[in-house]
DNA sequence: CCTGATTGCGCAATTG
DNA sequence: GCAATTGCGCAATCAG
């Protein structure tokens, strides 16, 4: 819950080159090995004419470089909130799910009941017809039934 | 979309690489970096409990500093994997409970229509008793109507 | 006090 | 080329 971390140096003007290394994949992060000025002298060595950008670590203390790892951070900063965010939200939807779910069986209950007490009075009713006229032709038994699920 | 990257060493009998030496003492990091006075100059010799270990920057060549390193990226990974694990179970979770909203509402739907038919029978026979019969005694005029929700 | 679990953060490699 | 993602390590802090 803090922010003292950070091993953000100053994009001081030390006359020091990292050395990057493929150390990356073996584990070894952001441990910049000091190395002795480039063969130039200054901190920045490399003229306009870019040598292998893509070979080269990339010097740690270029502008570029800075400017980039900034861009990325926030970058990351911004997917992670997202991230979040969207974490949050699909909690929230489970929630209200459930809440809609609850709903929806007391209403199925409230159905259900309703229909029982209606088939009821069917039941009765042909109970009152079988007293009161003789077993004639017509004779349904309450035969409407049928049940889901 | 995700993964084709690492080729971290296996867990376990891993090979980190040695890079980090003596050497990263740049003034990269915030840490107070080493200590100012060691035990090495006529300072005291431990006594009973050592220095606070606190407020100092641990060598980062210490095996005890390793070795907290990498418990600590072994907990990380855990915790990571255990959270991202829960997100996914939460998105299941979601759909699960779509699915059964599906379910539920197509109940409720059935429910409802076998509930109109009923009532539609109860009118019909009503009629019937009203045409066949003479508005004696018990003559209920549909009166049983309950809407929900 | 120590240890494992979490969390915020930066780095670098990928991806789109 | 660049922003978004993703895996990872570090350090601070929490929790047991």
């Amino acid at each position: 819950m803090s922010k003292v971390s950070q091993q953000n140096s100053t994009p001081g003007v030390n006359g020091i080159s990292v050395i990057h290394t493929q150390a990356h994949a073996s584990g070894l992060q952001q441990v910049p090995q000091l190395v002795p000025a480039g063969p130039g002298g200054g901190g920045k060595a490399l003229p306009p004419s870019k040598q292998s950008k893509k070979s080269l670590p990339m010097d740690r203390n270029s502008d570029e470089y800075r400017q980039r790892r900034e861009r990325n951070n926030m970058a990351v900063k911004k997917s992670r909130l997202k991230s979040k965010q969207k974490a949050q939200d699909t909690l929230q939807r489970v929630n209200q799910l459930k809440e809609e779910n609850e709903r929806l069986e007391a209403k199925i209950k409230l159905l259900t009941k309703e229909l029982s007490v209606l088939k009821d009075l069917f039941l009765e009713h042909a109970h009152n017809l079988a007293d009161n006229v003789q077993p004639s032709s017509t004779e349904n038994t309450t035969s409407s039934d049928n049940a889901g699920q």
